[in-house]
DNA sequence: TCAATATATAAATATTTGGGTATATATCTA
DNA sequence: TAGATATATACCCAAATATTTATATATTGA
């Protein structure tokens, strides 16, 4: 995917602290969406926003389904944005 | 300001056109919003965000107004987003 | 096969946001 | 000080997007 579509993917303040909270590993979306205290459905739409950019990849393992990081530029990209300015 | 303020004014395709103008150095609004097809008003309010987000600086010459970008951060993530996945 | 659990999707709504036109402001020069 | 030039702002409209409620789909285990 493009880089307008990881940034828009990422210019969302509930997305953002999805991703964040992705960077140190794998989570199930039960696990994802009382930390960013959203419905599942809203954090659903918002994983799939996410994996369509090319940002998170996917995988079912049972009745869960884990969201990981795809891409490194992302962790990187992170990185670079809590460096002081 | 915020990296989700950081962003989201990077998360627009004329702004994002805008920042990578910039990147090999200041320019005035007059040099910009013909390289980036829109309306002097367009990019003008494009520019006032951009700066808002603390992306970019301006700097008064006469008549005219410079702009660059006012945080190394920003030519790294532009550089970042370039690299191969 | 039925009930429970985990996740995704659809539809409706509300808010945000980008773009244009017109106008205001600031600066320079004659 | 008047006219020209460069940029910003106000206002409006259309399009995009985030959220919610309700429902659908997939998987597991009894």
């Amino acid at each position: 995917m493009a880089e307008i579509d990881i940034l828009k993917s990422l210019a969302d303040e509930t997305r953002l602290r999805i991703v964040k909270f992705l960077v140190d590993g794998e989570k199930c979306v039960c696990e994802i969406f009382p930390h960013v205290k959203r419905t599942q459905s809203t954090v659903s739409i918002h994983l799939g926003n996410l994996e369509k950019a090319g940002v998170l990849r996917s995988r079912r393992e049972g009745k869960k389904i884990f969201y990981k990081i795809n891409d490194i530029r992302i962790s990187k990209l992170i990185k670079l944005l809590d460096e002081k300015k």
